[in-house]
DNA sequence: CGGCCATAGTTTGCGTGCAAAGTATTTTGC
DNA sequence: GCAAAATACTTTGCACGCAAACTATGGCCG
């Protein structure tokens, strides 16, 4: 096993990724659970506050998240009061969120919140905004590459570029 | 609400790592189950690939996940005929992970998945060890902050810089 | 020796994430 | 105008991830 094998765990970003992600879910976990949030229920507040009222289809496009993972996590808000849902009266396929007052009102406590884990990843602003931006472009490569491979290929090795892994 | 207000969401780091990482594992999600793996379950048999045998508390340590987590995906490792799991004579309080001859035979395949996937971030080499890296540093960083502020203060505001998020 | 704390693992409960299947509504195409 | 396809959401089933509580074993210290 040569050391950059890329199945080597050090070797693989994906497990970089999977483990900060995790870190840092863990530091908000506290925090939000003071206040009665979890993180992917503060994800979706984000954009409510951010947007105003939406739908569950602009949600879940704007999360990346499936619709069926927000169908329970958002009766979860309704139900502790956080947001209201209302079918279209034009379109009852679809359903809005929209925030009510106590929803609102959460915003500046969360605030508080976000400053205080923010500065816990002591990164510098630049360092921090190239960072989000890399992974930005690779949300989306990796989105593109699974919309092509759709009608699932076996498994399209494309260029079996040796060396550092993933 | 001004565009570099730290809760827009497309401001936040940490949104920026979770969809990321959701799409990483929808990625692997795909080729992964075709052999009969979860992401999840694919990490812990990287572990036991480089390591060969080890305990319930060696794999938690290296994948930074709880042993809760990793019991019952052990079980299901078992139970697929991957991994062997076994009380240690001297200390009964220990768990030995080890890996049977179908679980050995399983790295090739999976190999080849890994490659495909890796060849979809279509990033250098370089840029993916740089990104590597500094995901690990922010792992890293979050985990020794965790760990100051196990006795639960109430939300620790050190250094509200303004900016950007996260 | 014997109580006490620490350590290793398991169990339980809850909230995601997602595939697959199901329901209801709207749009499309003939 | 109406059947078929598309769209929006919901439901179900399964596998995490983790806090909290529990079990069992080992080490420590008087």
């Amino acid at each position: 096993m040569s050391p950059d094998d890329p199945l080597l765990l050090d070797n693989q970003l994906c497990f970089a990724l999977y483990a900060a992600t995790n870190a840092v879910t863990r530091a908000y976990r506290g925090p939000l659970g003071q206040v009665g949030l979890t993180y992917p229920q503060y994800l979706a507040m984000l954009v409510l506050w951010q947007r105003g009222n939406c739908t569950v289809k602009q949600l879940a496009d704007t999360l990346q998240l499936d619709s069926s993972t927000l169908t329970p996590l958002l009766k979860r808000l309704e139900t502790a009061g956080w947001i209201s849902r209302n079918r279209d009266r034009k379109d009852e396929r679809m359903v809005w969120i929209g925030l009510t007052a106590t929803g609102q009102a959460l915003r500046a406590p969360v605030a508080a919140i976000q400053q205080g884990v923010a500065c816990r990843t002591q990164l510098a602003p630049a360092d921090l905004a190239t960072l989000r931006s890399q992974l930005r472009a690779l949300a989306e490569t990796m989105a593109q590459a699974a919309a092509l491979t759709r009608p699932e290929a076996p498994v399209p090795v494309l260029t079996p570029r040796a060396g550092t892994a993933d």
